[in-house]
DNA sequence: TAGGTTTCGTATCGATCATTATGGATGAGC
DNA sequence: GCTCATCCATAATGATCGATACGAAACCTA
């Protein structure tokens, strides 16, 4: 997992896996199918295991602007986490492949259309409890945090520090809706 | 060029390049001495025709905050352009690469942090000039900036239309301080 | 027009890719 | 203790990678 992190799906070989997992390729080969199916499993791993503070963030009972603070200061963590690659594996992993990685490709952008639709799905929320206001684009916002989680991603790979990270995080959440404005607009 | 930008620089071969200049490896060398050294080309080319919006938007005679909001509408527009690869090639050309291709990654890296800096220069002048806050921490907003540009190439290349992006445009405007707020601070 | 040179496309190079066939070692059965 | 079957690491497979050596065609000179 750690290296396709690192290197993405196409530029990791299979002698790197190798050497990493310690195992023979007729080894890897009986207990995964194929490389892509290795792939695969690494991103089921991946999500299990190291993006848990979205899933929190968002499940979490709290209001909808600290939930997306949890979100955004969670990935500033997450992104940046010593021993570990920086950034998003499901940006890493392959943003730009070759043809034939084509369904790698496709595989990845629906984990990162999952997370905007995740989000989306909790600025709805807090749309209907009356946490943000009525006129809120709930689909535009939802593209506005992804897009600034995906860059906190491509930053943490530029070597951005855990801090960096949460001062862009914190920056970024002043584009929500202020609280003073939220709890129902004010016609009828 | 649209070839890396489209696929990366490993995942582009050499026979995809050759098809698209209609020309025969010998000439492709002749030209160009390696694949290496075409990449690079190609970025500079790539910086010269595609990305002028943005030295654009920071040179212009106006404002900071009319300034950033040309670079971030112009990215919109540039990272969607009709017939053009989604996002900028800056990211797209190799953001997780195998080991060998270290130096490649380095290089992007290197034009990457000069979009970085470009925009904390011309934060830094508006701060100077009265246009922002005094205590505003050019840094992190520039990384800030940074960050939503590069996460709208990654929502471009997902597929995010150009009304889409402008819209995620306007909302990371709304992180900026507010004009009110400007003109030196009201201590002393 | 004949000769010599230069140019240029084809075919091939070694290296590496993901994947699998093969032979030797190991352990069970009698 | 000997035979046989099973397992597994090494070695090889076809494909493709970036890069180049060779042969043919073309052109300029005499």
């Amino acid at each position: 997992m750690h290296l396709f992190w690192e290197h993405g799906y196409e530029a990791t070989s299979l002698a790197m896996l190798r050497e990493a997992m310690g195992l023979t390729p007729p080894q890897i080969y009986n207990a995964f199918t194929d490389k892509e199916t290795l792939f695969r499993k690494a991103l089921e791993r991946y999500h299990q295991t190291e993006i848990g503070f979205a899933l929190d963030a968002l499940g979490a009972p709290v209001p909808t602007r600290e939930a997306i603070r949890r979100l955004l200061l969670g990935a500033a963590e997450a992104y940046s986490r010593p021993g570990k690659p920086g950034g998003c594996l499901f940006i890493s992993g392959g943003l730009a492949t070759s043809p034939q990685a084509q369904a790698i490709a496709d595989e990845l952008k629906t984990y990162r259309k999952a997370s905007e639709a995740a989000i989306a799905e909790r600025l709805a929320k807090g749309k209907a409890i009356g946490d943000l206001p009525e006129g809120l684009a709930v689909g535009g916002f939802a593209k506005y945090l992804t897009g600034v989680m995906n860059g906190m991603s491509i930053q943490a790979r530029d070597g951005a520090s855990v801090e960096a990270l949460r001062s862009l995080a914190q920056i970024a959440l002043a584009a929500l809706p202020v609280e003073g404005q939220n709890k129902a607009p004010s016609k009828e």
